[in-house]
DNA sequence: TAATAAACTAAGCAAATGCTTAGATATATT
DNA sequence: AATATATCTAAGCATTTGCTTAGTTTATTA
């Protein structure tokens, strides 16, 4: 056989993550992932592709590092109160990862780089991710509640597009703000 | 003398202000202004020195479509249902403007785009449009209330943080999530 | 130890970016 | 009508973009 990588295709996808997360996907260059993963280019596309390939693997690795904070979610009996908790969760997840420069979701973050945009297969990664939730929201509130499924269903609306505006919000407003914002969302629910 | 202008820079700015809107502060090139402006390069340099120049241009004239908007909620005597219409009136603004095509507020937009740019003029028309709107907010939450300082001050903290949430989400969701969002934010207070 | 093949380096490609400039065109004054 | 001067056209600039490729290095197997 040959020679082997010199590198470790998780660790340099961590490191394209946290790149990514900081300046979204437009605003990172080829030239700039190079030196954040510590590898050359030609590395870069002999093992994702391209870019865009560097990029899908990146959300992925997201994905499996917030999945603890789901599985809370999901695992919890506390109904609307795990939702709560899920909120101060989200918010304080890029701290508890390391990432101290990072803002909001990266996730959020990419659907709303991506709103305007026509690539099919990030969209449907977002719509999926965004569904998913608000099934989570419909159930945990059904839990310990008299509500119509009307109501149910409205109130998870609301909770979808809180934590999505708390994401985008995260990114600019300071703690006091964030903490006012997720007690007064939850006040009557 | 010499040759006059053969374009008008307010109407050739309203085309730029809309191209912005649409696509973002970098996703837009210079060679789309000279399309959707309809004048040369060497115009667009000579009338707003850079690119630049011509954003600041598009978001002061965003700002003076939208005063309408402001002024009804300055002028309003219902307190909350004041914000409460102007969070209605904000989310139908690109519709009434024959925006057909644009969603989401500009300055909302712009904010979250220089989130984390260093770029201290725009910071700076970002903050202080935040800070007014938060003023504002608390004015109104005064009116027709008991509520001490304390609680004022958290709701209006809500109420930004929702709004801007809103502007972030009306990119992305349907009407019926929008309606659910507003009517379930305004029971909290 | 020599052949093999994958991983590496670094230079280079075309296209797009923001901006400039040389020269042609048009118009208000003399 | 002639001159002056601002506006316009269009070509071109350096830099950056995502991606490729020719050629070197290195480790594994025979």
């Amino acid at each position: 056989m040959a020679r082997a990588k010199q590198y470790n295709e998780q660790e340099v996808i961590e490191k394209a993550m946290s790149l990514f997360w900081r300046n979204g996907y437009e605003s990172t260059s080829v030239r700039m992932l190079e030196k954040e993963m510590g590898i050359n280019q030609f590395s870069i596309y002999a093992s994702f592709g391209s870019k865009h390939g560097v990029f899908l693997e990146s959300l992925k690795c997201y994905k499996s590092k917030i999945y603890s904070v789901f599985e809370k979610l999901q695992n919890g009996t506390e109904g609307v109160n795990d939702i709560k908790a899920f909120f101060y969760d989200s918010v304080e997840m890029p701290t508890k990862m390391g990432e101290l420069d990072n803002k909001g979701c990266l996730l959020t973050n990419t659907y709303n780089e991506f709103a305007n945009n026509e690539d099919q297969l990030i969209q449907t990664q977002m719509t999926e991710f965004m569904d998913n939730l608000k099934a989570v929201f419909v159930q945990k509130l059904a839990i310990n509640s008299t509500k119509d499924e009307a109501t149910i269903a409205k109130q998870a609306n609301y909770l979808v597009l809180a934590k999505h505006g708390l994401a985008a919000a995260s990114r600019v407003n300071n703690k006091q703000e964030i903490e006012d914002y997720i007690e007064l969302t939850f006040q009557n629910i």
